[in-house]
DNA sequence: TTGTAAGCGTTATCAC
DNA sequence: GTGATAACGCTTACAA
């Protein structure tokens, strides 16, 4: 078992100093061709490769971001990571990821140990929690500290960094007017609790399409889910709160569903019902992943691009990065960008 | 914009040396309360943190782990990322993911990156790639530098290293004898080319639960699907094998399936061909996520327990890191484990 | 009780 | 053309 080679090795090795070693191996000039020949030969040998960790010490970056998010079984996040991961390591940085769990204390957890060092920036979402409790001290203080921050889909304004969101009013608008336009009388909306922004944006999105159509909203066809995290009781509790919602309106022809799942358990509970879909009731939902292409019927969704997402993220942070190499912290005005990520309407099964 | 502060600055603003700066951090008692007071009150109104960088060059080693997985959008995949993240989390390990996108050249690279430093130890699974080309010297390479690997569920039994499996064979075999319990007759297999371990060990499943029951095996039902990576391409190639499949063997009344997406599909199939599931056809799969347990029908599963492999591979790793520490490195023959962890049968909608 | 110095692996500056 | 030295931030013998 022979330990990776390092510079100082190869000179004592080679009766050379370490740093005519090191020049060699970066094909410096200064050096006589035979002994950067010599000393080329020899590192290739012994598959020389320099050790990030010092690299990181000395050049005071590591080239690598953190990746904060609530979850990561989850398609829309997992997409998000193949987009950060793919332009991260095309501008050769690594990725390294941290879960929430949608839960306060870890993200703080998480972001301390990877802020100390060990990354040059974030890209995060932020956690159901954390917006509950609206305490982004964490966030601000790491920009303070000069690591810069890129958030996507869970964002705060109040926070001063680059972000990435998809146009979660438009979307929804999109396919609410896309139900009404097909002809539905009375459209329900399953979605979250106002502190999480994509719920709330998405529920003002609804309203406002029933409104550019003159549709009386009405409260008993908003379902509010509070949900942390998607656990087996969770989604009981859903499919009841679910069942509850199509009981006591029997007239519901047409559900809004601000994600897949949410979509999928409406699917489930009207079917129970005896209602057919999308004969009886027509289903769209937000979403990001395989649940709503496969399952029966296939449903029609406001697709959300995660991979488009954690590729301008990641595209952003990095800009960023090697940015501030350049203008030598000069107190200029941070300017920072929110980028718009289109949403689009897939039609599938389940409208008609 | 307050630059991460150091130990040195702390030791200049209070006019100590560092190391004492140092010492007084760590509680150590050669420092007077005094002095010691002072500097952690310090300390603390200036938010120190030790830079991990430095200490990881200093200790030589980063608690870190690197994962390196074919694909994270897979529900499999970030369950098992999950697991690992618990417990590196716990046990003060870091996670960092590396993609390989089913590609040989990916994963030789990103392990590269990784393996200089950045990390003390894998876990991976091979990519699909890897396993055909039959190359696995980058895996020796690294083991050979001391570097420990855990492999999870695509593994090869040639390489030196702990691997947490399930019982493929056990699992497939269970799955069968269900179906052949709940009377079908006609039971096709829909799975991989053999070169994925994971495929070939469930046909073997597959075919030697019929032989227990006397039951011919039919190479026609046997689908040994060609897939690189599930691009919409490849899904809608698969949904014509699958249709082939039942188009030239209307007998069929029972399906394996090695993954979701073929159980899925194949109900697709089926019900376009007219098929009622479970009456006329009964389906079970190797599972791994959501899409058996919110899909309609819901499909019976052998479940993989992706978050334990996780876990148990973590464990294992870290187990491995923090023994080395102990014995100096002498020749002892190294012993490796592989775990095999239990599936189970969930039963659906999918089978009577 | 406090400080000095070496070392982790590298690169950059400057001297020879 | 080559080498010594300092520095990145930290810990830890060893001196003082």
């Amino acid at each position: 078992m022979k330990r990776k080679i390092t510079l100082k090795q190869i000179a004592k090795e080679l009766d050379v100093s370490i740093s005519t070693v090191s020049k060699a191996l970066r094909n410096s000039i200064e050096i006589s061709e035979d002994t950067r020949q010599k000393i080329q030969a020899f590192a290739k040998l012994y598959n020389y490769r320099p050790n990030n960790i010092a690299l990181s010490l000395k050049n005071r970056k590591t080239k690598t971001i953190g990746i904060i998010i609530p979850e990561i079984v989850h398609h829309f996040f997992s997409k998000v990571i193949t987009g950060i991961e793919l332009v991260a390591n095309k501008r050769g940085y690594n990725v390294i990821v941290g879960l929430s769990n949608e839960s306060f204390d870890k993200e703080v957890i998480n972001m301390q140990m990877l802020a100390n060092g060990s990354i040059d920036g974030f890209i995060l979402s932020i956690a159901k929690e954390t917006l509950q409790q609206q305490d982004y001290h964490h966030f601000t203080e790491t920009i303070n500290q000069g690591m810069p921050i890129v958030m996507f889909d869970r964002v705060v304004n109040e926070i001063p960094c680059d972000k990435v969101i998809v146009d979660d009013v438009k979307g929804a608008k999109e396919a609410v007017e896309k139900l009404i336009t097909n002809g539905c009388k009375n459209i329900a909306i399953i979605t979250t609790k106002d502190y999480v922004s994509v719920g709330r944006l998405r529920t003002q999105g609804y309203l406002e399409a029933l409104e550019d159509h003159k549709i009386n909203a009405k409260s008993s066809l908003i379902l509010k889910i509070e949900d942390k995290l998607m656990s087996d009781d969770h989604i009981d509790k859903l499919e009841n709160e679910v069942e509850q919602l199509f009981e006591s309106n029997k007239d519901i022809d047409g559900v809004f569903a601000v994600n897949e799942l949410y979509a999928v358990t409406a699917i489930k509970v009207a079917r129970k019902l005896g209602l057919k879909i999308p004969n009886d009731l027509q289903v769209i939902s937000f979403s990001d992943g395989v649940l709503s292409r496969h399952s029966t019927p296939s449903i029609t969704t406001i697709s959300q691009h995660g991979q488009a997402i954690g590729e301008k993220a990641a595209n952003l942070l990095i800009n960023r990065l090697e940015a501030e190499e350049v203008d030598y912290d000069d107190e200029t005005e941070e300017v920072y960008e929110t980028v718009v990520i289109e949403t689009n309407l897939t039609e599938r099964e389940s409208t008609k």
